[in-house]
RNA sequence: GGGCCGGUAGCUCAGUUUGGUAGAGCACCUGACUUUUAAUCAGGGUGUCCUGGGUUCGAGUCCCAGUCGGCCCA
């Protein structure tokens, strides 16, 4: 809808020229502010508890309420730490009072006054003086429902911030689990670093690439699918702690728990193995829920949870045995596992690979019994190129995934160093992509593989999905929630978005 | 990819069964009110009923196609 259609627009159109035509600008530079909401509301109890008086302050925010006496007028604003009232009098204001009619919900407002409480003992600032910020030409979702619409709440997260507390909240706690995750790393030794996004192979996972293309050079670039590659060339070249968090891209569907870019953190540290990695994630995931909320049990989605560590190791052959009756060592081929499958009425696609089956098999019969913190442990060969094979049983590799409520929240080996081992692997998937059309397989890095026979010490890896991980410690059930512009389809022209 | 449900005022939603002048609350506009707080009181309806076809004397409502979103399944 177009300006000149809207009539709230055009009464808030026809307001600000109100406003200009008596010189007043409603777009200033800048305000100088000396208390928060909170900080003001803090501020008057601790003085009223010394007898000492409050000094005249002033505060800043978006007009949320207008309770309109007659000479008398609340207005509510909120700024970034919350609401806080302010009473404007004929009697203290004089022009200025007149002025409100000009002013809007949505509005952004400074006012300078004393802080005091009304009959009803809300603390509140009577104003001595205010100064419009920034006239708003669209009016703000409806007060009392809000937003609750979820299109719009994500096309216009603004609104839903505005809104909706417990979005600001979602937001404001991914930021402090982010730092406390850096701190978590930090405090151990590790360094972060960058490596590169637009990348000539997108290999390190088996994840259908997003493909762009660099004019001046002529060549296409992939948006890399994971860093861990680039993370063990560090490795190599001697940095022996390293994490990157960092957005990767993956070219699949959208669902509860798949947003086409997403945050990992991925993690490398010479002389460490798995086992290192599960105490790693056990502590971590335990420390943040305790930094962030006192308590190391959390409640999701109706279950409690409970993070304290250790968390129990299941070894994935017994597990998958347990939940489905599948003895996956008996049915190392790609016929009979599709049979057995077929029998618990899984559809098999004829289009899929030995370990796309298994996967499956994982994530349809064991994945939504794994409620309580868990790791699955060892995994087959084919379906983990870049892990380490076990001593003990060269079909075996030494990976774990690490699951909660049901949910894949990160995954870890022992480092495959073997250089030698780890060209044949990459082989394999490569044939197995021509073979498996539309599967995706990891891809052959044969710059990484000169990298590895220069020689990688060895290394234990992980790779961790922060926004699932917000998600858990967040309570919530939609990894849409958890990302601030969750990938929508596009409307189809500019019009509609009005 | 398949099935089901939804899109109506700035927002939250009725109205669709059984086709007949487009509705409510908040917001907005006019007026009253100097400690209110979902303020209150009196008055005012501001609309591409998602889009495009079709049926019909007549479509928000029925039919078809599309689109965006939600839920379930793959």
């Amino acid at each position: 809808m177009s300006h000149e259609d809207n009539e709230l627009i055009k009464n808030r159109i026809e307001k600000l020229k109100n406003l200009i035509s008596m010189d007043i600008d409603p777009y200033p530079g800048n305000y100088k502010r000396t208390h928060t909401s909170k900080e003001a509301i803090d501020y008057f109890e601790k003085s009223e508890n010394t007898d000492s008086e409050a000094d005249e302050i002033s505060i800043a925010g978006r007009i949320m309420s207008i309770r309109d006496m007659g000479k008398a007028i609340f207005i509510d604003l909120l700024d970034g730490d919350g609401r806080i009232q302010v009473l404007f009098r004929l009697n203290t204001l004089d022009e200025q009072f007149k002025n409100i009619s000009n002013l809007d919900l949505g509005d952004w407002l400074g006012v300078k006054g004393k802080l005091f409480r009304t009959r009803t003992k809300q603390i509140t600032v009577l104003a001595n003086n205010y100064d419009i910020l920034c006239k708003a030409i669209r009016p703000l979702p409806e007060k009392w429902h809000g937003l609750t619409d979820i299109e719009l709440r994500f096309r216009q997260r603004y609104l839903d911030l505005i809104s909706n507390e417990h979005s600001k909240n979602t937001a404001l706690n991914r930021s402090k689990i982010i730092k406390a995750i850096r701190n978590f790393m930090d405090n151990r030794g590790f360094i972060e670093v960058e490596t590169p996004v637009l990348v000539s192979v997108a290999a390190g996972a088996s994840a259908h690439p997003f493909i762009t293309h660099h004019n001046q050079l002529n060549q296409q670039l992939y948006l890399r699918v994971a860093t861990e590659l680039y993370l063990k060339r560090l490795i190599v070249g001697g940095l022996e702690k390293v994490y990157e968090i960092g957005r990767v891209f993956r070219n699949e569907g959208v669902d509860f728990y798949h947003n086409p870019e997403f945050t990992m953190l991925e993690s490398y540290q010479a002389f460490a193995d798995y086992n290192d990695m599960m105490i790693m994630v056990e502590e971590m995931i335990s420390s943040i829920s305790e930094d962030i909320y006192g308590t190391k049990i959390l409640e999701f989605n109706g279950t409690e949870i409970d993070f304290t560590p250790p968390w129990p190791r299941l070894d994935l052959r017994e597990t998958i045995k347990k939940y489905s009756g599948i003895d996956y060592i008996e049915n190392l081929d790609v016929d009979s596992l599709s049979k057995e499958m077929k029998r618990l009425g899984i559809d098999v696609d004829k289009q899929v690979s030995w370990g796309g089956m298994m996967d499956k098999l994982i994530s349809s019969k064991i994945e939504p019994n794994l409620i309580q913190p868990c790791f699955l442990v060892d995994y087959p060969v084919s379906m983990s190129p870049l892990a380490k094979k076990k001593t003990s049983d060269p079909r075996i590799v030494e990976r774990f995934e690490g699951f909660v409520a049901g949910m894949e929240i990160c995954n870890s080996f022992t480092e495959l160093n073997d250089p030698i081992d780890q060209r044949e692997r990459f082989e394999e998937q490569e044939a197995l992509r021509s073979q498996f059309e539309k599967e995706e397989m990891d891809r052959l890095d044969e710059d990484f593989l000169v990298a590895i026979e220069h020689g990688m010490p060895p290394t234990g890896g992980i790779g961790i999905g922060i926004d699932r991980i917000t998600m858990l410690l967040c309570n919530q059930k939609s990894i849409r929630e958890v990302i601030l512009f969750p990938h929508l389809r596009n409307l189809k022209s500019s019009e509609d978005q009005n």
